[in-house]
DNA sequence: CATTTTAATTTGTAAGACAAATATTATGAA
DNA sequence: TTCATAATATTTGTCTTACAAATTAAAATG
């Protein structure tokens, strides 16, 4: 069987098409959670081609959790992991920076996104525990906090939301937002250096207030000026290109 | 060489190790866009598995575009598309209700969140083309409108941003809504009634006089009133629960 | 009918083969 | 030597065959 080109002179493949071609097969044949699909032999004969392509096709949808096989037991449908894929192969150091740049974006808008959901889920549990959390945390100067506190204070706010997606996705980019902070140390300082010196610095213990006080514009005010610095540096960044 | 079970008795393949290792190897090794990696023969060497099992394992990485392969030229690393997986598998069919209802939050969430970088980078021509699809799309009643003015109107929105990855994200999950909308279609329908008795709809056409007249807070507030059919819903489908 | 034995299924893995296009080397001519 | 051409090697894509091992289904046995 041959291959041919694709618009963008990049080499579809076989193994490409019977990828296309399953995930049609189980979109449009209301396939539900629990399905069991045909064995491999049948699939491939179906579509006539070899298994050892076949399974190439097939393993890339068991890495993104539509297809998971019970060795010796047959093929059954699950729900795919949205995020899984792009959990797996996230790694900064791969990423360009207008890629970065976007994915900071992403973050500091969801976050602020959030807020409603916060003030509709928020427990005294919940306030409890980021009272302790900020406590652990003292600031270091700079508007720049310790890894642990840093990281557990938004994450506890993902999970407040209770939407598990959101959660899921803040966590998976996390480790790209530590390589930024460390990629632009340079210039994240000068900026959080001026706001400190115009007392604009909003830390976590400010945030926490205005959620204590059930006060949703103020704390939504507060989480823009807490993320200014990284919207001064994405305004930055644009405007040097 | 032996498969054998992780913790909740699903099978680790000798893939799905051969996966790991590749993405660790990738990662720990400085490997940049552009880069060619060992043949497949090698690879399989220095592993110490078959070429078919490699191969499965490298079909997962080109899928999610972190491989590149030259057909009889070598592979190289690209930069990987982490919405890529997500936009393949996606199907609103096979989804569970919980996970639909994370997507609509985080959809709502991110869109009130992006207020801010919609004015920072609107233009005249943007806010001409949004007066194009707001003309062409009169409203139908209850909140809905024309499919493709609804979409374009979000859609031009996103593209604001300048954030390519945030337009992919909404241009991804955009068939998930359309299918929330479907599906509890007769539960929408008596919120959206019940707002607009008491006037409190806010239209395409609304929000975009917010944004002609330069006013960000005032659109946060529409935004989220535009959005609120969504969040009643989402707290009447957690409180059923 | 119950229990044990046997056979059939099915995924996981390995190995070998070859086509086809590209890259590399060797060869020959000017 | 230099350039053009021919031969060779490389490498991915695809197919085929083979077998292990566990589970399920069927058959045999008492």
């Amino acid at each position: 069987m041959r291959t041919f080109e694709a618009i963008d002179n990049k080499t579809v493949t076989l193994v490409d098409q019977i990828e296309n071609q399953l995930l049609t097969y189980f979109k449009n044949n209301k396939f539900q959670i629990g399905d069991e699909i045909p064995n491999e032999t049948e699939l491939a004969n179906a579509l006539g081609v070899s298994r050892s392509a076949l399974r190439e096709a097939l393993s890339r949808l068991k890495m993104m959790g539509l297809i998971e096989s019970r060795a010796r037991r047959g093929m059954v449908i699950k729900e795919p992991s949205l995020l899984g894929g792009m959990k797996k192969i996230i790694a900064p150091k791969i990423l360009c920076e207008k890629t970065l740049l976007d994915l900071l974006g992403f973050r500091v808008s969801l976050e602020i996104g959030i807020s409603e959901y916060i003030f509709a889920n928020i427990t005294s549990e919940n306030i409890q525990e980021l009272e302790t959390i900020v406590r652990m945390g003292k600031v270091l100067g700079n508007n720049e906090y310790p890894m642990a506190s840093e990281y557990m204070f938004h994450s506890k706010l993902y999970q407040i939301t209770q939407n598990n997606m959101i959660a899921e996705f803040q966590d998976i980019i996390h480790p790209v937002l530590n390589f930024i902070k460390d990629k632009f140390r340079e210039v994240f300082e000068p900026i959080n250096m001026q706001l400190e010196r115009q007392d604009r610095l909003v830390s976590h213990s400010d945030l926490l207030d205005h959620i204590k006080a059930g006060d949703k514009e103020g704390y939504r005010k507060a989480i823009e000026q807490h993320f200014l610095v990284y919207n001064i540096f994405l305004k930055m960044a644009k405007s040097e290109k």
